[in-house]
DNA sequence: CTAACAATACGAATCGATTCGTAGATTTAT
DNA sequence: ATAAATCTACGAATCGATTCGTATTGTTAG
């Protein structure tokens, strides 16, 4: 029932990060979330929680008059899902041209364990 | 010029595509290649590729009444800023996150060429 | 109880991407 | 010279994402 292929708009993948962070949220948190850098209206934020809702991309239970909203999209999927797409699309289908690009960006510094296991990989290719 | 801010959409990029592999190419020879993995009208193909020009993201130039068009988008670019944009919206902001993603598709081999950069790149983290 | 408040529901407007049919213009073949 | 074929231009329809105002319902404070 998770497995649906979902396309996530900009907005929605905004909403979707959010929700991952949060594990479960309301309206309210959600619209605080995002209100921190980008402006947008209450109304908003609840009414792409209600198309998500009914396109099946999060699922809510009630909490009183609240409604408590979870992503039911599957991260890992959707990463090895766009990741492909921009591999296929900007990379020439090649997975190791894309991880130079994204090695290239300074500005972050990896810990040990992603570090280690980098290396694991690139050793065993 | 060349540096204006684009964010092409699915289609544009699929053109783009085909401009950057073909260098140089009419409407036909897009509509072609596009033809030979989706199901598309050719003046769709057109006015994709009018708009596209209205909006500076190919150039043309006309050869008798055919108009043959080349891409003024920068390829490198492109692929730094949806790079940054996919690490910052599904991968938490680690580069190196989405470098494992990418490095865990198999279905491809390396080239030695990109393997011994990718050495040289891990190496110096 | 009542006013202020907190939420959700919903309709409508807007905007951009996409698709496609048709018209017009030019070239080519007979 | 005509007809057929080849191209571009363009308007119009559609579709989906996004935004926001207003209505409605339920909750809480005084």
């Amino acid at each position: 029932m998770t497995a649906k292929i979902h396309k996530p708009t900009e907005g929605e993948l905004e909403i979707l990060g959010v929700l991952w962070e949060l594990e479960a949220a309301s309206v309210k948190d959600v619209h605080h979330k995002l209100s921190a850098y980008k402006q947008t209206g209450y109304t908003t934020t609840l009414k792409l929680l209600q198309l998500m809702f009914e396109k099946g991309m999060v699922t809510r239970t009630e909490t009183g008059r609240k409604h408590i909203y979870r992503s039911s999209v599957d991260r890992n999927k959707l990463r090895e899902q766009l990741t492909n797409r921009l591999i296929g699309h900007l990379f020439e289908g090649s997975p190791v041209r894309l991880a130079l690009q994204a090695l290239q960006s300074s500005y972050y510094r990896a810990s040990e364990a992603e570090l280690s296991e980098l290396k694991k990989i690139v050793a065993s290719l």
